[in-house]
DNA sequence: TAGGTTAGCTAAACCGGTTCAGGCGGTGTC
DNA sequence: GACACCGCCTGAACCGGTTTAGCTAACCTA
């Protein structure tokens, strides 16, 4: 095997040119003439050159590659399968183009700005994926100052630099509250998510909104912070009040198929006696039982789009908004119509 | 602000000597006088100098990254919080030392090869994790040819120059089974997990160990892949056949979840009718009805001594193995006294 | 007191690419 | 035929560190 390392002057010396030649011929650059360029990639082949990625690091002020920082405690983290299909679809992008994923896992606030802070300041990255929006982001001015670019998954609440890459979720809730509207429940509770995110409290204004569509009075709402332990909690406060909701829609799954576990040790029948659903199709909610109505999410082909963006904003310094197809309902056999007592 | 970019070179300046000595202060070697040494340190920080990471990269021949690919369907890893933990308990201590993780998430063995071959060809990471450890694993001599120091997570079944990180898993199996020996159970089954997989064959064995030592008959086994989706058929098959066990031992919690799901649905009562067990704990599993007895897992705490094992294989060419406290049996609601038809 | 160490430091090479100013020959224009 | 222009290419500077050879002065030993 060749293990001897071979650079770019090897390459430049063997094809009987400059190293400076050699460099514009393999960034296809125009100044070199088709048979020279030839002849630059036949004894580049010939020789077996990989560019030595540190040394264009160095050079060119690129780092190749892109960087997610995820605050989220590592136990809420963990039960939530966004992320993990995320990446995937993230790398299906970046693999085909030699680009490499920095990931970073925090749980405070405090180490999120720093981490940030160090991608940029390493140059370590050559952009980074906001997710989890919140409202009135820190992230999104530190960024800009950082003049790191960056793509956010949704459109922030206020200004931002920066492209968004949207899957609107409020027509899958609207879609749920109507849906059990329509099989003929009036109190429809909702267990919703971490109000400081963007996407816990949209969903929230959604399904308010829906209630009202729907004629029906506004329903109670719990405010959680997406956990699986606090789904648990607000499904025991809703379902041992006095007079409890026949429905409750929840703003994730994890909280969803906890809800169904209280359910159930209550003694509440999922779902003659209570209706629910949830969001996302964790691969869980298929598998439970009654399996889980719930709202489609994409995380794979939000991962690919983000990525696509991101890229183009590095590479050309500009990048559209992207709108993908939205998250619809999916029913399956954890709601129908309520039981009249 | 300071955005001027300052270098070594400027601290050289300002310190009066040479950026060579510069490099030596920085990286504390010996040859400095402990009052020149001051002087440097005293202008980098009054210039705010922070060394650059790609210089660094490229003449010192590192990276100063690890590195972790993760070869396993979106679908199945969305699933599994043992990824998630790890990654946070990996990150814990490389935030410290100002290293950075690269993730790689693949979904063929093919693309597994390639992705280390990848970032071996660009020294994209000083080191890499190695993760769900298969039979006369080909990653092994791989990553030896490669060169690539490693870290494997449980101990190889072939020969390996690598140091391992282990937390032995059969003491959780074996405590399972013998409390389900206990309750009385003697038709136990145990739906097994991927059989190409070390901690699936490991636990699979220590389950028909355990069953041996109970004094019970070989218990009914099935193998899955250790998807939600194969956990929940393996069920299926167990349940519905002419004599079905009265307990079930799963690989993971995922599929003791999913399991939970097909007995509900068949009208089996569980704990009453069947008792099941999990593995890994999972945040699931504590909020699920019943409650999953299950085995705890820390995958935090491996991440974290993973991390700490392979930097030090990088940094002094060696590493002991380290044996991490065993897992052990959690009692919660799943599991009861049998009852007798 | 001469010769050998050693600590402390400098200068320059080096890592392996990118980029830019400029040279050179050939064509087009008037 | 002089001049400008253009395509192709070279040489050298540059990115910002690390590392090594070698210099100097002080200190040690016989």
């Amino acid at each position: 095997m060749n293990t001897v390392k071979v650079t770019i002057s090897d390459v430049a010396k063997r094809a009987g040119v400059s190293k400076g030649l050699v460099s514009f011929a393999l960034n296809d650059r125009p100044g070199v003439s088709a048979g020279t360029r030839q002849r630059i990639l036949n004894a580049a082949t010939e020789l077996g050159w990989k560019p030595s990625l540190r040394a264009r690091s160095l050079s060119s002020q690129r780092s190749f590659a892109l960087g997610l920082v995820v605050a989220r405690d590592p136990q809420v983290l963990g039960s939530d399968p966004f992320f993990p299909s995320f990446i995937a679809g993230v790398e299906s992008i970046l693999s085909t183009r030699g680009l490499a994923l920095v990931l970073s896992v925090v749980s405070t606030a405090d180490a999120e700005i720093k981490s940030y802070q160090q991608l940029a300041e390493d140059g370590r990255v050559d952009g980074v994926f906001l997710t989890d929006l919140r409202h009135d982001d820190p992230r999104i001015p530190l960024l800009t100052e950082l003049g790191l670019p960056a793509v956010t998954l949704g459109r922030p609440d206020g200004p931002s630099p920066f492209p968004a890459v949207t899957i609107d979720d409020t027509p899958g809730i609207r879609e749920s509250v109507a849906y059990l509207a329509g099989l003929g429940h009036r109190r429809i509770a909702h267990v919703a998510g971490n109000p400081a995110m963007l996407h816990g409290s949209r969903r929230r204004e959604a399904f308010e909104d829906a209630m009202r569509a729907a004629g029906l009075p506004a329903g109670q709402t719990i405010e959680t912070d997406f956990s699986v332990g606090a789904g648990s909690e607000a499904t025991r406060q809703l379902l041992t009040q006095d007079r409890p909701p026949s429905a409750i829609v929840y703003g994730n799954d994890p909280m969803a198929v906890a809800g169904l576990g209280v359910a159930q040790e209550l003694g509440v029948r999922v779902p003659d006696e209570l209706s629910i659903t949830g969001f996302d199709d964790i691969d869980f909610s298929r598998y439970v039982y009654p399996p889980l109505t719930t709202v489609s999410a994409t995380p794979v082909v939000w991962g690919r789009a983000a990525a696509v963006a991101l890229l183009a904003l590095i590479d050309d310094g500009a990048a559209d908004d992207v709108d993908l197809p939205a998250a619809r309902l999916i029913i399956r056999g954890s709601a129908a119509t309520p039981a009249h007592p």
